[in-house]
DNA sequence: AGCACGCCGACT
DNA sequence: GTCGGCGTGCTC
């Protein structure tokens, strides 16, 4: 052994060599092992190893990180056990794991997991069986329907798998068990689906005159082969779509990778279907609702360079592209880009820096672009490119108030008479009206009319919602959910009960007895298993299955329904009260205007109705009159002068605990321990306004600086200061907050 | 994040 | 006497 080590003194010394090897643990450091004989595995290599008394995957690193002053004794080193068969990570995964976990002061491991989602990418990978017919082989002694449906269906040749096959002819997979038996059919394997191959080509579409221009932006951003960003500005209904479809096509003209970013909720089979149209195959897809072999596929393919163009999530932009030329992020002022589990980011933030580190260009596309985005396009940060009016040239819907002061609904309604009217015509012109309430359930509040009893949470600081479908009593912070009682738990009276202000499910009520002749479709995500049968409920409202839809935030994104004019909104102010939240008014703005924007696309100029009971308040007012210059030049104003973001930069530090005065304590103790800065205010703590989360009493303090300060060297200072925080008590650290909850 | 080791309450 | 709760500390 070792004489044969003396002879290859090369491999002695790569021996002897250490890898730092990455865990996808709540740490920031790397480990170093010994290398494995082959040598050092290179850099984004997935490894095994041993870590304390379990075996990990980690994932080696190009140079040690984050490693603790005291140099660690030699003798002390484990060896890697063994080097995975898995595609390695890009060097770039490395850099942008690090500059995420730098950004957002979650430790490195934490980010590493997310681009490690997959866990299928690490097993084996099983070929799946299937049957297929025999050629030439004899009829089965014993033919029955069943067993002819079958052999029917497989004469063609193709491989199935068992219980496609089965289910295909209506029967049971003992009948193809039969008959493999008798020979008729035999297993083989079904070779891997491959990711199709889009053609830039496929099909050109017939551009306006403004989307012409937008598209040469767009194309000549792509080909500049630098970072860019650009804000792609345009109303809904503008063609924006097809517009940065151009740019997808340039980018695979050059050969490069390109990932399409949107919500969740708007990963649609409209979508997909939009873009086999333009490109001839659909895109490869990655959500939360992909199975895990999908998964192992998928993230194989990425790596691979297989797959040209993935249509995802925010967590899409983890995948370990290898060549990725052109980021696109649609709806790109959605709040739905912001992760606050775990490691928090902001999806449509990092994959700006995801094309600054890759020197290629990011298109963020919105019809209501958030105001960074806004500014970043005022300062010139940003390309500006806006698309002016509605491709198909209907004109924008109109807006108008319904004042609930002077005509409010009737006692235990909730539609005011002009709505009522409204969808009336609507209903009479045979086109679908749509009632947007962004409340789930039944009622948000239950109470008892004999002793006041109110039904709360009994873990978080909330009131139980009525879910009438489900007969539950639920919270929408911990998922407690109660059986609905027929008698007060209070005093014990019965029929006393009564639900208090309106969702979706009571407005759907209201309307089943005003309109008994209508269809009515409810699309609340409560009451939807899945990505899969939500895109049935759209495809059927695209239909025109339903002649009323009542619908949660889901039917706010991106759908097209031709058949759409009236939309009503049955509480304007919903969102606009949360007074700490900065971004409360552009949310509510962006919201009502994606909402009404569903309304008359294809025919007739629709009708958006809006019961609120401050149609004089700004935000009501630019909605109503379509002025969005006037409520972004308000709300510009506001957060320079408030030194709000993107003008400032923002922490929030929450400390929970399960113990109130010791949440509370250590919370004024990070406040106490602030280092003194100029430029920095330090917020808090106060109590969260909802103070309880699963039992878990919760302290915010906030940290405010200038655009131009380093906020997060601030925190890290600030916080290496803290002694180690023990007990239950816990510290999360939230830069660039959307949630002030 | 996991997992073991440790120290205090109700049971085979 | 032991099983098991979860606080504390460590992982090359």
């Amino acid at each position: 052994m070792t004489n044969l080590l003396d002879l290859q003194p090369d491999v002695k010394a790569r021996q002897g060599e250490c890898v730092p090897v990455l865990l996808p643990v709540a740490l920031d450091q790397t480990y170093d092992y010994l290398a494995p004989p082959e040598g050092v595995p290179p850099p984004g290599s997935f490894v095994l190893v041993p870590f304390g008394p379990q075996s990990r995957i980690g994932i080696v690193w190009d140079e040690p990180r984050g490693t603790p002053a005291k140099p660690i004794d030699p003798a002390k080193l484990k060896a890697v056990t063994g080097t995975l068969d898995a595609p390695p990570l890009p060097v770039l995964s490395l850099r942008f794991a690090e500059w995420i976990a730098g950004y957002t002061l979650a430790p490195l491991g934490m980010v590493v997991r997310m681009m490690m989602s997959a866990r299928e990418v690490f097993e084996p990978q099983k070929p799946r069986f299937g049957v297929t017919i025999v050629e030439g082989a004899a009829m089965p002694p014993r033919m029955t329907p069943a067993r002819q449906r079958v052999l029917d269906i497989a004469s063609d040749g193709l491989i199935r798998a068992k219980s496609s096959l089965a289910q295909e002819a209506a029967c049971t997979t003992g009948v193809v068990d039969g008959l493999i038996t008798a020979g008729c059919l035999v297993e083989a394997a079904i070779p891997q689906k491959r990711c199709p191959i889009p053609e830039p080509h496929h099909r050109t579409i017939e551009l306006s005159e403004d989307q012409e221009r937008a598209v040469m932006a767009l194309r000549a951003a792509v080909d500049g082969g630098t970072f860019a960003v650009t804000l792609l500005d345009g109303v809904t209904g503008s063609g924006k779509t097809e517009v940065y479809y151009e740019a997808v096509a340039r980018a695979l003209e050059r050969g490069r990778q390109v990932l399409i970013m949107l919500p969740e909720i708007a990963l649609t089979s409209q979508f997909m279907g939009r873009f086999q149209d333009r490109f001839g195959c659909p895109p490869v897809e990655w959500h939360s609702a992909l199975s895990g072999p999908e998964r192992g596929r998928i993230w194989r393919g990425v790596a691979t360079g297989e797959a040209r163009v993935v249509v995802g999530a925010r967590s899409a932009l983890f995948l370990p592209y290898t060549d990725l030329g052109l980021i696109v992020v649609d709806e790109e002022h959605d709040g739905g880009f912001k992760q606050d589990d775990r490691v928090h980011y902001q999806a449509r933030d990092m994959a700006v820096v995801r094309a600054s580190l890759g020197r290629f260009s990011v298109v963020l596309a919105s019809a209501t672009p958030s105001i960074e985005s806004h500014v970043n396009a005022r300062t010139g940060r940003y390309n500006h490119v806006v698309l002016p009016g509605r491709f198909s040239g209907t004109e924008l819907p109109e807006i108008e108030a319904i004042d609930l002061r002077r005509e409010p609904p009737e006692k235990g309604r909730w539609l005011a008479p002009p709505l009522v009217e409204g969808i009336t015509e609507t209903l009479a012109r045979g086109q679908q009206s749509l009632l947007f309430l962004n409340r789930r359930g039944y009622a948000p509040l239950t109470l008892c009319q004999k002793c006041g009893h109110r039904f709360e949470c009994p873990q978080c600081t909330a009131w139980l919602v009525e879910h009438r479908f489900r007969k539950k009593l639920n919270c929408h912070h911990c998922g407690f959910s109660l059986p609905i009682p027929e008698k007060c738990p209070s005093c014990g009276e019965a029929d006393k009960l009564t639900a208090c202000g309106p969702g979706v499910e009571r407005v759907a009520e209201e309307v089943a007895e005003r309109f008994p002749e209508a269809r009515i479709e409810l699309l609340s995500s409560d009451l939807i298993p899945g990505l899969t049968e939500m895109r049935r409920v759209i495809e059927r409202i695209e239909r025109h299955e339903a002649d009323i839809i009542i619908g949660t935030q889901l039917v706010a994104k991106g759908h097209h329904f031709p058949d759409l004019n009236l939309v009503g909104i049955v509480d304007g102010d919903l969102g606009l009260a949360q007074g700490a939240d900065p971004r409360a008014g552009e949310r509510t703005f962006q919201l009502l205007h994606q909402v009404t924007g569903r309304a008359g696309r294809a025919f007739a100029r629709g009708r958006g109705l809006i019961q609120t009971h401050l149609p004089d308040h700004p935000v009501m007012a630019a909605i109503i009159h379509g002025d969005r210059e006037a409520f972004l030049e308000r709300e510009i104003a506001q957060r320079q002068a408030g030194l709000l973001p993107p003008y400032g930069r923002l922490a929030a530090l929450i400390v929970s605990s399960r113990d109130k005065q010791a949440a509370e304590m250590i919370a004024r103790d990070i406040a106490h321990r602030a280092p003194p800065a100029e430029q920095i205010r330090i917020l808090g703590p106060t109590e969260a306004p909802i103070a309880i989360i699963r039992g878990r009493h919760r302290w915010r303090l906030l940290a405010k600086a200038r655009r131009d300060i380093d906020i997060q060297n601030y925190l890290r200072a600030w916080l290496s200061r803290m002694p180690p925080i023990k007990g239950d008590v816990r510290l999360s650290v939230d830069i660039d907050p959307y949630s002030f909850l």
